[in-house]
RNA sequence: GGCCAGAUGGCGGAAUUGGUAGACGCGCGGGACUCAAAAUCCCGUGGUAGCAAUACUGUGUGGGUUCGAUUCCCACUCUGGCCACCA
């Protein structure tokens, strides 16, 4: 057992006077930027879920400076935020208080861990020197024209009285109170985030992410190609004149002819002006119906559509037909333009609404006339796996392509005879059979389509409905069905096929039928192609005391000015009381003497802005300041931003793959753009890690009351112990659940490695030797691929070697030490210290490996018969294939099996005899 | 509802250009040391049968391809995560 509270302690404070972590701004060194998201510092101190990422990363780390890299490995604090806030205002204490307490606990915390961060370059976000700098980039939104004011619908909670954000509103009610929130309008300081959109998606391709990163971005970018048209008005409420369009977009213009009414969302602004008198009581009666409700509420897409008719109609440009203009809450005003055309043939939801309000449905695409499989009939998924049948084949157009065992047709003939039934088939169907592919013993396939009327195949194989044998049998039918139907409703979810009852577009196929759509819009001035984006612009502003003041003044002559770079940073002012005021607005707003001021362009009276910023602003330039966190005169100095940018490796949660990613990406972009930073793309490798759960594999939360606290368990077991399980835990990516027996054993392994050192000798057995070639080889290349659990498992085995032959050469207990170093430096550092080593392992070069010596001299083949395991043998690695038959053939369990003559043996080298009998 | 990931002993997990399933660790059983316990060390440990050699069986379910499938193909079930009426 070692004394882990001296080890710790002895090695952090050596790292801590030689500064062994410093990463230098000159160097002849290739660099390395290694960085991990900073932490939010929280009352509730350090997590486990920390010290995953930070090890990991604090792994490569390590290993790089011992490749020779310049690492760059530095931390901070990312400290606005609510829970502060709420602390704040809960207890009365001040924010900036609080986040210096926090700070100091998560501080001592992870220096107990003994990460290689280089504290010389610690930043904060709430530091006015930093946030200076975070007001510095926002004016150069504002000077670029990219932030503006608009007024956004946000989450109000009615007791509380506050603005709540999106996390705030825990299913449509307030997390703190619980109480209703509804939808409020406020003027709200916007990021145009959105101009960026294309940029964001297609760079994408030169970054090194995870591939599911890369997918969730571009699910939130969300990029849809399509049209823009514009519907002519008609209502007996207001002029019919040429301002008075309604603009939709859409991703199938070929369907144009099939819309047959149009749906506003209720906050669309022309619900107002279009709705007719009749029908006013009842739109304002809905509207307000629909602002009461939340997002979630609005966004089950289960429950039943609601809407009301505006009695105002529009003009289909296509069909020149006058369609009715409705109001429903199942359009989104928060993409597109907030207003759709409703093609109710082709878009479940515009037919589901279309059937409960009794709107026309008119089909205008059918499934292409080429393929055989262009009957329509009803069948559906759930229908067809009640009957027990296998689906094979699934096409994006509803075809099922099933699987009936030949044997057990008669089985299903009584359902295909129900699906033959003359009166199924309609004027779209050119076919009215069943087109079966038949497949035989021998894998051939016979295509045979089924006619209700001459029943070719029952004259073919005979008991296809009766019971006699066939006269060929074949092995299995496929049946193709087709989950659409046209009796009852008229009804087709057509994906793509050929336009019908669209003039002009009529035979043409989905593809070019758009294209010929949007050319005749254009021509005819009714509307143009479209790009939309799933991506909103960036709402920046919180009514909040805990964040950046936003550096705008308003004045009643120019309007909104800067705050001049002279007079930045704008300090948060002290004040009494944290709450947001009555009236939504930021408690900053009540200091009458911080708020007025006068106008920096015309010298006249003039307010400050009190909205402050949101916290993933400070966090998307954060990775810039470690570069040169203390200069007074930038964010940055230009030269080290060259060296040390971009990031070259980055880890976090997955939780923040869209949202700090994504704005991190564009306010660097951004930067870029202006001239500010050298590269275009902040990070070139992203890492995610999954979460720690606690022991009942639930997440560890303070309300569950099972969160293990890493003090104790560094105090209980050291630090090296809780570093090494949390490498050993589990797959990197994967969430795992905290067991403190694991921990234990890790504890163990340390324990025998601090034994070895008395069992150095001069010299060593060579299986020692292979083992450490094995280890170095395996351990290099795990980290590299963040497998760092087997990297783990690889040094236990090692060391259970070494144990069980009793004896190591100084210099491999040296080289162990070495590649041990990264996951527990503590502990290998004092091993090193008592093999006689004067500097820290950190300054010592990372082992290389000889190939040859990773391999064994001798190899244990499987011997198989029939696929069957029989024994195994052990042979020299060369051997030939003759000599390892012969050897195998020898096993007296596999001549049992095989007696006499093989038909064929299968030789993997150095891995397996398969003798097939 | 969509997308993504996953399903392997009592538990965390290992092994995939298809080639000895269960590495490593935990737990458990037995033994040594001890007055005793803890710690430590040694042996065993998927299931069934057998004293054993060994046989059969086994990677969510059903099928397929193959000499051979945890790995590839098809279908299904379940779990976790993210998004959610995106026109």
């Amino acid at each position: 057992m070692y004394d882990h509270k001296d080890i710790d302690k002895k090695w952090q404070k050596r790292w801590e006077d030689e500064g062994a972590f410093k990463a230098e701004d000159e160097s002849d060194k290739p660099k390395y930027y290694c960085l991990i998201e900073f932490p939010y510092p929280s009352g509730d101190g350090l997590h486990m879920g920390h010290p995953r990422s930070y090890t990991a990363l604090d792994v490569v780390a390590r290993k790089r400076r011992m490749e020779g890299y310049n690492v760059l490995y530095p931390i901070g604090w990312d400290a606005f935020g609510l829970p502060t806030e709420n602390y704040a205002i809960k207890t009365g204490r001040k924010p900036q208080d609080v986040t210096r307490e926090n700070t100091d606990t998560f501080r001592r915390q992870l220096k107990s861990l003994g990460l290689s961060f280089d504290w010389s370059r610690e930043i904060n976000t709430t530091d006015p020197q930093y946030y200076k700098w975070t007001q510095w980039m926002f004016l150069e939104f504002f000077r670029a024209g990219l932030a503006y004011k608009k007024k956004m619908p946000i989450n109000w909670c009615l007791s509380c009285k506050i603005g709540l954000a999106n996390e705030e509103v825990v299913d449509g009610t307030c997390e703190r109170c619980h109480g209703p929130v509804e939808k409020r309008d406020k003027e709200q300081w916007m990021i145009a985030i959105t101009k960026y959109a294309d940029r964001l998606l297609t760079d994408l391709d030169t970054v090194d992410y995870l591939p599911k990163i890369k997918k969730q971005q571009q699910d939130w970018i969300g990029k849809s190609e399509g049209a823009e048209v514009d519907f002519e008005i008609e209502s007996s409420n207001i002029q019919h004149s040429t301002s008075n369009k309604l603009k939709v977009f859409t991703t199938r213009p070929d369907t144009l002819f099939g819309a047959t009414y149009m749906v506003l969302a209720p906050e669309h602004e022309l619900v107002k002006k279009i709705t007719t008198e009749e029908q006013k009581s009842e739109v304002e009666k809905y509207v307000a119906t629909a602002r009461k409700k939340s997002d979630i509420e609005r966004g089950d897409a289960t429950k039943e559509k609601t809407g009301v008719f505006t009695g105002a109609y529009a003009i289909n440009p296509a069909s020149n037909e006058k369609i009715p203009i409705w109001v429903a809450d199942y359009v989104m005003m928060g993409y597109g333009t907030g207003a759709i055309m409703a093609v109710p043939a082709h878009d479940e939801r515009d037919f589901e609404f279309a059937k409960k309000f009794d709107l026309p449905v008119k089909p205008v695409v059918i499934k292409d006339q080429d393929q055989s499989r262009s009957f329509v009939m009803g069948v559906d998924e759930s229908e067809i796996k009640k009957l027990g049948i296998t689906i094979v084949e699934k096409t994006d157009d509803g075809f099922y392509k099933i699987l009936i065992p030949f044997d057990r047709i008669n089985a299903y003939k009584e359902f295909i005879r129900e699906k033959m039934q003359p009166g199924f088939w309609n004027e779209f169907s050119t076919s009215n059979g069943f087109y079966f592919v038949f497949k035989h013993k021998d894998g051939r396939l016979e295509e045979m389509e089924l006619n209700a009327e001459t029943n070719d195949l029952i004259d073919k194989y005979g008991i296809l409905f009766n019971d006699e044998a066939p006269r060929e049998k074949p092995e299995n039918v496929y049946l193709w069905l087709a989950k659409n139907s046209f009796y009852g409703e008229i009804l087709i979810h057509t994906e793509v096929g050929v336009a019908i009852n669209s003039d002009f577009l009529n035979g043409l196929s989905t593809a070019e039928a758009k294209d010929k759509m949007i050319t005749w819009l254009e021509e005819n001035g009714k509307g143009k192609r479209a790009i939309n984006y799933k991506l909103r612009d960036w709402v920046f502003s919180r009514q909040r005391y805990w964040g950046e003041p936003i550096p705008l003044i308003n004045c009643d002559n120019c309007g909104w000015v800067p705050v001049p770079v002279s007079d930045l940073p704008v300090v948060l002012p002290e004040v009494d009381k944290y709450e947001p005021t009555d009236d939504g607005e930021s408690p900053l707003s009540t200091i009458t003497d911080w708020v007025n001021t006068t106008c920096p362009k015309c010298g006249g009276p003039a307010r400050r802005e009190t909205d402050t910023m949101p916290n993933w602003a400070g966090s998307s330039w954060y990775f810039l300041r470690y570069t040169d966190p203390h200069n007074n005169k930038a964010f940055a100095d230009t030269d080290k931003l060259k060296y040390w940018t971009p990031v070259d490796l980055y880890n976090g949660g997955m939780e923040h793959v869209t949202l700090h990613l994504l704005y991190s990406r564009f306010w660097h972009k951004f930067l870029f753009d202006r001239g500010h930073v050298p590269t275009s793309e902040p990070y070139a490798r992203r890492h995610s890690h999954g979460l720690i759960l606690a022991e009942d594999g639930r997440k560890m939360s303070k309300s569950l009351g099972n969160v293990v606290n890493p003090d104790e368990i560094i105090g209980e077991f050291g630090a090296d112990s809780l570093r090494v399980y949390e490498m050993f835990i589990g797959p990197f990516e994967e969430p795992v659940p905290w067991n403190t027996n694991g921990l234990i054993g890790v504890r163990r392994f340390l324990d025998k490695v601090m034994k070895l050192v008395p069992l150095i000798g001069g010299s060593e057995p060579e299986s020692v030797t292979r083992a450490l070639h094995k280890t170095i080889k395996k351990v290099t290349e795990d980290i590299e691929g963040f497998r760092f659990n087997t990297a783990v498992s690889q040094m236990m085995i090692f060391v259970n070697e070494v144990n069980s032959d009793g004896q190591i050469s100084e210099k491999s207990l040296m080289e162990f030490a070495r590649i041990l170093c990264p996951f527990a430096p503590h502990v290998a550092n004092e091993m090193a210290f008592k093999l006689g080593a004067q500097d820290l392992l950190e300054t010592h070069s990372w082992p290389k490996y000889d190939e040859s010596l990773t391999v064994d001299d001798t190899v244990t083949i499987a011997v198989q018969v029939n696929g069957k395991l029989r024994a195994t043998i052990v042979v020299p690695l060369n051997i030939s294939q003759a000599d390892a038959v012969e050897s195998a053939m020898k096993q007296v369990n596999v001549a049992k099996f095989v007696e006499g003559e093989p038909k064929k043996v299968i030789y993997v080298k150095g891995k397996l005899i398969n003798f097939v009998v």
